[in-house]
RNA sequence: GGCGGGGUAGCUCAGGUGGUUAGAGCGUCGGAUUCAUAACCCGAAGGUCACGGGUUCAACUCCCGUCCCCGCUACCA
């Protein structure tokens, strides 16, 4: 297959360009310009450079449970905490060069406007079930509650501020009628159970054309971690999705009689690619439309890999469902980014911000996108290291690049006065040297269409090494004594050089190949021209060189991980605070649990889990079945004849099909790691605890 | 446990439908050089291609099994 059929792009007249919807309820870090960002970014300035007609879109996404809360936890509305981050992110994202033609928030009037009525089409096309379930409701405050605003004790670990999704403690997911004593966050109340309505796409229905047109027809050109999620999510069968909630942060749901409903915040999101495009047209006066629904445009949705069923199942459907729209050609999800060996965590502080680096490496932008494309998580998840970052600055960028610039600015100043010299009769050497150069555009190109941007970043590269050798085995300071006309000739063609990385290094290095279009005095070379010999025509005047990078230190370096450093600590004295004690008991409370001393007398792990164990114990009393959930702590061989303490009289409960009878105690630590509570002598099975 | 992705030189990664001595960049070592931010250029060392079987004249590449890492998912009374 050759390139052209393999991207198709042959066919496409124009492109729409898509990049993740950053959540605005915080700042952006290095793990969302290496998989997102930064790709896009490259993709629609080389776009642009070849003269494409291409859209290349950004956002913030701002509706959301999650940012009710933080605006409830800091006291302010949630339109503050959303203009915050957008004012954060899109600045953060301006100062890297990330250049979107649009960069719009799902809070805007545009994007209410396309969200409801794009539900009102899939609504009034009869493309939505509606269903009516029971779901808590605060009295009080007269609203029903997402699972984030129920409170109540985590029925796994006791912890008692669980929310109705997750318990903070230990992590479990939880589900709101799982907690025990649940409460409103909103008025501490116990909430009520209230029947609600809402409108559920049937994502099952949408199988068959999934099946043909991502499992079939984008079987070799899609990435293999974005076909291999696809197929797993529909071969697992889908369930049909509630587009709607009770919520009062979002866009209200456009029927009658739905006060206090919104759009799930899932379903609105997408649409914000949607919103932002028709936003640009108005404030452009052009047509939008025929981005999203003329079949001559290709759509492109940069993501991570936490949005594949997103943008390849569900905004695909809901395009399918509205009927006009066109779905995405390729979805290229990169992996993910760790930093330092560890998870990039927000609430760890395990990160590096944009807005720190800037602070911390001010005009150093395109160092880090450079980093970040040559260490992108294509393939795989990637790890980030600061001696990494040093390495790629001083040795490729500095080294490589920068050298090879400079030593031929340099020198066009110090034989000829700064004026491009003429060429000359070609030598082989010369020859060779400008028939490479011509290759470069094409190969860097065919590597961009394919969504490779490591190695078109290291194509580009080894263009600089071309002409740091071609400068070394010329030697032109050695012959410029006597052959004059000679050096005039090796300079012109190391100039068309660097004239060619100019051009073909600037969707990488957007600042870096302004300024040295800038030392050169070119301006608005096309991807075409690169590759020539005569980018730069002779007597023309380049201007006093600058570096283009400087050496970054090890100071520097030791004083990130030194940071970093300062965030494990942080956190490591954070995870020693213990959890606090629960609210007193009476010891009447206490008197009704029945703990007994028992024997485990067998063990057999339980098929099909990860983490329970089917004991059988001797209380003394009787022999019961127990499961418990600690398979990873404990091998079934190694406990048999174990004393253990059971809660007795705990409700029989059935899992996975084995009825319990009881529940161990264990000690956790701060690792969740759990360990037997025994009793120090050696007592007998049944012996009572008080 | 199920599903998906990945495990190739010290590090980061390439290696269509199996075929001569497994590649690149960085790092290391050696050489050469001085126009250049001691940078460039040349050369070398370095790999049982996670492990064990199998198919084949031939496997990093195909099949089966095992282990490890990441993600989704079930389970934790």
């Amino acid at each position: 297959m050759t390139n052209e059929e393999k991207t198709g792009n042959a066919r496409f007249k124009r492109y729409t360009v898509t990049s993740a919807l950053p959540y605005a309820n915080g700042p952006i870090h290095i793990g969302h310009l290496a998989g997102v960002y930064v790709p896009s970014d490259i993709y629609a300035r080389y776009l642009r450079l070849k003269g494409e007609d291409v859209l290349f879109i950004g956002g913030s996404d701002e509706h959301g449970v999650p940012i009710t809360i933080k605006a409830r936890n800091e006291k302010i509305t949630p339109q503050q905490v959303v203009d915050k981050y957008h004012n954060m992110i899109q600045g953060s994202f301006e100062k890297f060069g990330i250049s979107f033609d649009v960069y719009s928030r799902t809070s805007r009037p545009v994007h209410h406007e396309t969200a409801s009525s794009f539900f009102k089409k899939l609504y009034e096309k009869g493309k939505f079930i509606e269903k009516e379930t029971e779901q808590y409701y605060d009295e009080e405050n007269k609203q029903f509650l997402a699972d984030r605003y129920i409170t109540g004790t985590c029925p796994h670990c006791g912890y008692e501020k669980a929310f109705g999704d997750q318990c903070e403690n230990c992590g479990t997911s939880l589900s709101p009628t799982d907690l025990i004593n649940p409460r409103s966050v909103l008025s501490g109340n116990k909430p009520q159970m209230k029947k609600t309505r809402h409108w559920y796409l049937p994502l099952n229905d949408y199988e068959p054309m999934l099946r043909e047109w991502i499992l079939e027809g984008h079987k070799h050109d899609w990435k293999p971690n974005v076909y291999g999620q696809v197929k797993s999510w529909v071969d697992q069968g889908l369930q049909p999705r509630a587009v709607t909630r009770d919520l009062d942060w979002g866009v209200k749901v456009p029927l009658e009689g739905t006060d206090g409903k919104v759009l799930y915040v899932w379903f609105d999101a997408p649409i914000g690619y949607i919103s932002a495009t028709r936003e640009w047209g108005m404030t452009h006066g052009k047509p939008w439309e025929q981005y999203w629904k003329s079949p001559d445009s290709k759509l492109v949705h940069f993501i991570g890999k936490d949005n594949i069923v997103f943008h390849c199942i569900i905004f695909p459907i809901m395009l399918k469902a509205e009927g006009s729209y066109i779905l995405p050609e390729n979805v290229p999800a990169n992996e993910f980014l760790n930093l330092e060996g560890d998870k990039i965590s927000t609430s760890r502080n395990w990160a590096v911000w944009l807005h720190e680096y800037l602070e911390d490496f001010p005009g150093k932008q395109d160092v880090l996108r450079y980093v970040l494309c040559a260490a992108a998580p294509e393939t795989k998840d990637n790890d980030f290291t600061w001696k990494d970052f040093q390495a790629r600055n001083n040795s490729e960028l500095l080294a490589i690049f920068g050298n090879f610039v400079n030593r031929t600015l340099v020198l066009t100043h110090k034989y000829f006065e700064g004026k491009v010299p003429s060429c000359g009769p070609l030598e082989p050497g010369d020859k060779k040297a400008l028939e490479e150069l011509a290759g470069f555009p094409a190969r860097i190109g065919k590597s961009l269409d394919l969504y490779r941007f490591r190695e078109a970043l290291a194509e580009m590269m080894n263009l600089a090494r071309l002409g740091n050798r071609y400068l070394t085995e010329a030697e032109p300071w050695k012959i410029f004594k006597n052959e004059p006309e000679r050096v005039k000739t090796i300079l012109n063609v190391s100039l068309q050089i660097c004239a060619s990385l100019s051009v073909l290094s600037a969707p990488f290095l957007p600042f870096t190949a302004n300024k040295l279009q800038d030392m050169l005095d070119i301006q608005d070379m096309k991807w075409e021209q690169a590759g020539g010999k005569k980018l730069l025509t002779s007597g023309h005047s380049i201007k006093k060189p600058s570096l283009l990078f400087e050496k970054i230190e090890d100071s520097q370096v030791q004083a990130q991980m030194d940071k970093l450093l300062k965030s494990k600590e942080e956190n490591k004295s954070k995870a020693e605070n213990q959890t606090p004690f629960k609210a007193p008991v009476s010891f009447d409370d206490f008197s009704k649990l029945d703990i007994r001393v028992s024997t485990v007398v067998s063990a057999e792990k339980v098929t099909k889990t990860k983490k329970l164990l089917k004991l059988e114990v001797d209380t003394g009393l009787d022999k019961r079945t127990v499961v418990s959930g600690i398979a990873q702590y404990y091998e079934p061989e190694k406990i048999i004849g174990k004393k253990v303490l059971l809660l007795a009289n705990l409700e029989p409960k059935t899992i996975k099909g084995i009825k319990s009878h009881g529940m161990l105690l264990m000690a956790e630590n701060n690792d969740g790691e759990l360990s037997f509570v025994i009793p120090e002598k050696s007592f007998n099975n049944g012996s009572s605890i008080s």
